[in-house]
DNA sequence: AAATAAAGGTTCACTATTTGAACCACTATT
DNA sequence: AATAGTGGTTCAAATAGTGAACCTTTATTT
């Protein structure tokens, strides 16, 4: 491994429950002579990656980290961070693909991927989506904090179609459905001739920060497709959320 | 330079003006071969530390930057980066230095260091502090954004002793003083015969998230002694700053 | 449409950086 | 006072890093 993956490793050691450590038992964990992990934490600590605390000698994670962190997170927003992945997912199920990100007690379109087909489901960046009635709301209600999914269900439900959920009890089944499942799926309850499959994405505490969904034409879509499309939708939306927490990835 | 150093220096070249950058434009300006940079940047990207963006190519700060940011900032909060610095603050003035955050509206003082000696000004962490009438407060209203300081000085000013400000024109002049110097300096405002020097606490956005502040019995204190607190509040302030939000370090 | 210049990326002989066993100095148990 | 654990240091040996020269692609200029 180069000696920069050396570092990086002793990096990742630091955890919420473990976020300071003594250099041998750094070195025992990574694998590493503890001069060559003592070498490297010096060099993390002039960037300030790692500090070492005075008194015990122990290690812990620097303030250079949360700088970066900010600048990183002030410039890449959820939208172009999921891009390729909602790319990736359009062109596999040949259908269109959006974003949605909580906001203001709705959820904000934020990005969209349209399908390659001539009959296809248009949405735009930008347009508001209810929490009851499309496939990304109930699949954000199920992965919310119960108080903000209650407060919610409590107010009164505006109807779309003739199809939407405004029955307290039906939606609060269709949230708990979604939560078991996975993924949430509704045909027509925001525009008729609709069909859509979707599935949240987790922020780092496991809440939903916004959700993903695949939108068909209602009759291209039989109960075998949409069983592939909710396996590829909840794929691609647990890889925008690694993308944007930063788990680590699985040891090669 | 080691290869750990050169790795951090290439993270250290994304800045908020400019978070994304090219292989070449990377290598030149930090003084390494292509072949070189990309080499570090692939070993970086292993650990989520860099992303590219597949269309462009071009190099960003990674997802994992925000994850570990998560788990130094979970863990240790204002009080435990400030310690040090006030440890050698109170030693080196011989008095009581006292750290506050703001929290709903007033200071609550964090940590204390106590000075060595037997006359002393004594406090606790956890009191509260009010903005006015302190000179943790007053440093703080300083740097605060305009809208807090002006809603705060819109409020009635409760009287805590008879030298407290409690008109609003002496205060805000008193705010507009602290601004210009960089320092704030109050005597017997809440408690008799208590002195304070205090200087604000910056964040990354330029405004504070709190005070720093050193008090002395009053007849310990005359102008030249004042002179040389501010000095030492100010550079221990500006320090503790540094260790939370992680400017880089000077150039050795 | 050909030519130029810049980009990202790759190769491999050379060499400088990294490595780790053995070493202190210190502290807490036994 | 003996033992076993820290954190930290040294230097010959070995490995990992380096960079000039190369290729491919893309954008700009002539």
């Amino acid at each position: 491994m180069s000696t920069v993956g050396k570092a990086a490793s002793l990096l990742e050691l630091f955890t919420m429950a473990e976020p300071e450590i003594g250099l041998s038992e750094l070195a025992r964990r990574a694998g590493l002579d503890k001069a060559t992990a003592r070498r490297l934490l010096v060099a993390l600590a002039a960037h300030r990656l790692i500090e070492q605390e005075p008194a015990s000698r122990r290690y812990r994670l620097g303030a250079g980290l949360s700088r970066l962190a900010r600048i990183r997170d002030a410039n890449f927003p959820f939208a172009r961070i999921a891009a390729p992945v909602m790319k990736d997912l359009a062109a596999a199920t040949g259908e269109t693909a959006h974003l949605s990100e909580f906001s203001a007690g709705a959820l904000l379109t934020v990005h969209v991927e349209l399908s390659a087909k001539a009959n296809r489901v248009n949405v735009n960046a930008g347009q508001i989506l209810p929490l009851h009635g499309t496939a990304s709301g109930l699949a954000f209600l199920a992965f919310s904090r119960s108080a903000v999914t209650e407060a919610y269900l409590d107010k009164p439900l505006e109807r779309f179609t003739t199809h939407t959920l405004t029955d307290r009890a039906n939606l609060a089944d269709q949230v708990r459905l979604a939560a078991e499942r996975g993924y949430s799926r509704s045909a027509q309850g925001y525009e008729d001739g609709v069909h859509s499959i979707a599935a949240p994405i987790l922020g780092a505490d496991g809440h939903a920060l916004g959700a993903l969904s695949i939108a068909s034409p209602l009759s291209r879509v039989d109960d075998a497709t949409a069983a592939v499309q909710a396996g590829a939708v909840m794929a691609a939306a647990r890889e925008i959320a690694a993308r944007l927490t930063g788990e680590p990835l699985p040891a090669p």
